[in-house]
RNA sequence: GUGAUUGUAGCUCAGCUGGUUAGAGUAUCGGUUUGUGGUUCCGAGGGUCGCGGGUUCGAAUCCCGUCUUUCACCCCA
């Protein structure tokens, strides 16, 4: 029999790892309650027409199906076996599919709950999702989202919120470099109007999206090859060569869009939003207006977010945006909704690469008793359990093991403190502590011992 | 989904153009030290060379398939 082994693009954790995973989510998930947010959670699948058509073509091809259990091709009769349409086939075969993102679950919890909401509601997620993608550098079929949401409240303080919540996180993670970068879908919208191509919104976006990856020239050979007229192009020029501050952008963008309603009230909105986070000030990050920033997914229709972590070289670690109407395809009309989402695992990346992660969040245990025998290890656990009372996390080795042992167990675990306590120490009633970092060693007794660990 | 790439002991890797029982470091275990680790020395276990076919007198080494890794494209956290 050859090795286990796991799924492409999945991975197990390992207790180092996940002592780090959970530094991560508990930085996270601590920022996302000063807030206000309140968690939920949902099943890991979804109906397969919940999640399909809602993150375009490409994503369609990404959402993984599950096969429905029993004779699952008892809905498909042979003819459809014959013409082999894939599509076809699978809504017959498949009724459920893993969660591709949070927002759209989310969307769909809303109007099935919306009776035992209150509005708006401040919600937040933690959980896996899964992609049928390729894997590659900071790109895994199941990797874990942390979402925050405001739905039901068009204020652009929630924008506002967001970016401050950006900030607070990655902040308190210590990341010295990062840059969120924003713009905003209606500007984007009134862009392909005054370009006169109104029904090239995707086309063109995707292909400016690339502006900072292949440059000008291959930008304007992709939207040829879209159709898009050279006099389009031309107006969009000015764009994808403006360098300079975001004021200098805005200027730009602002004279190109100027005769579309909706380009004028994207402007608008992101004046507001840059304006008032300026206002409030932030500690580390910086705000980029970026006019070529699109985001592949299909619902958002307002502000949009991206943070890069700089002089590292994976993706994007957050995103986010604002979806007027994402809650209609379920039911509900004139609910908006705006969020982001913190990629933990390439937050975890970049943590590993930039090491960052603090050296105090190894070691879970403060002390381990060695175990001498049964008398001794009789009383150890009295010494354990006075301990455990007074919020230290203390064990006792469990077997009569050779000292070498005992103490290389402390050590591969990073445990600070060893504690010995054979005859001599019981006789009087005190504890050989030794610091395994110095080497030092005295003798205490174990209020002494919940003093200093209690420090 | 397209095009490349990787796969040898738990881990990191040697193994020349196919040729005897596949090696090293490290980790693990045992002894040196029957109460002292990270930092003594000695020794042991552990691999059907990713898996399945094929070529050959002979394959870890060549060919095909498959899975996995990494990378680019697509797209994205």
């Amino acid at each position: 029999m050859s090795k286990p082994s796991i799924p492409k693009g999945t991975r197990d954790f390992l207790p180092n790892q996940m002592v780090k995973r959970n530094y991560i989510f508990n930085t996270i998930k601590s920022v996302f309650k000063n807030y206000g947010f309140l968690p939920i959670e949902t099943p890991a699948m979804e109906k397969t027409e919940t999640l399909m058509g809602k993150y375009g073509e490409e994503g369609d091809r990404l959402i993984f199906k599950i096969l429905n259990s029993g004779d699952f091709l008892k809905k498909v009769d042979s003819n459809e076996l014959k013409d082999r349409d894939g599509r076809k086939i699978t809504q017959k075969i498949s009724e459920k599919a893993l969660r591709y993102d949070l927002t759209v679950p989310f969307a769909r919890f809303v109007v099935q709950h919306q009776n035992d909401i209150a509005f708006p509601f401040k919600r937040y997620q933690i959980q896996p999702v899964w992609r049928a993608d390729r894997p590659q550098k900071g790109r895994y079929r199941e990797f874990f989202q942390c979402d925050v949401d405001i739905i039901g409240s068009n204020s652009l303080l929630n924008e506002v919120e967001l970016v401050q919540i950006f900030d607070d996180v990655l902040t308190n993670l210590n990341i010295p470099d990062f840059t969120v970068k924003i713009n905003n879908r209606k500007i984007l919208a009134g862009l392909v109007e005054v370009l006169g191509h109104p029904d090239k919104l995707i086309d063109i976006t995707v292909a400016i999206d690339k502006l900072d990856k292949i440059g000008v020239e291959k930008v304007c050979d992709e939207l040829r090859q879209k159709d898009v007229s050279e006099q389009a192009i031309e107006k969009l020029t000015p764009l994808l060569t403006i360098q300079g501050d975001n004021n200098e952008v805005l200027a730009v963008v602002t004279d190109i869009v100027k005769d579309s309603e909706i380009g004028r009230k994207g402007i608008e909105e992101l004046n507001y939003v840059l304006d008032t986070v300026k206002s409030i000030g932030l500690k580390n990050a910086k705000v980029e207006f970026l006019p070529s920033l699109a985001r592949g997914l299909n619902y958002y229709t307002g502000a949009i977010f991206e943070v890069t972590a700089n002089n590292v070289n994976i993706g994007s670690i957050c995103g986010g945006g604002r979806y007027d109407d994402l809650t209609s395809i379920f039911g509900l009309k004139d609910i908006s909704g705006v969020g982001i989402s913190f990629g933990a695992d390439r937050i975890y990346d970049v943590l590993e690469e930039l090491d960052l992660f603090p050296i105090e969040i190894a070691s879970t245990t403060k002390v381990l008793f060695v175990n001498f025998g049964e008398q001794e290890a009789a009383h150890c656990l009295k010494l354990v359990k006075e301990l455990r009372e007074n919020g230290i996390s203390s064990e006792l080795f469990p077997d009569k093991a050779k000292m070498k042992k005992q103490m290389t167990y402390a050590d591969n675990k990073s445990i600070p403190y060893v504690a010995m306590v054979g005859s001599n120490e019981m006789e009087k009633g005190l504890i050989s502590l030794k610091n395994m970092e110095s080497g030092e060693q005295k003798d205490v007794t174990i209020q002494d011992l919940i003093t200093l660990l209690n420090n």
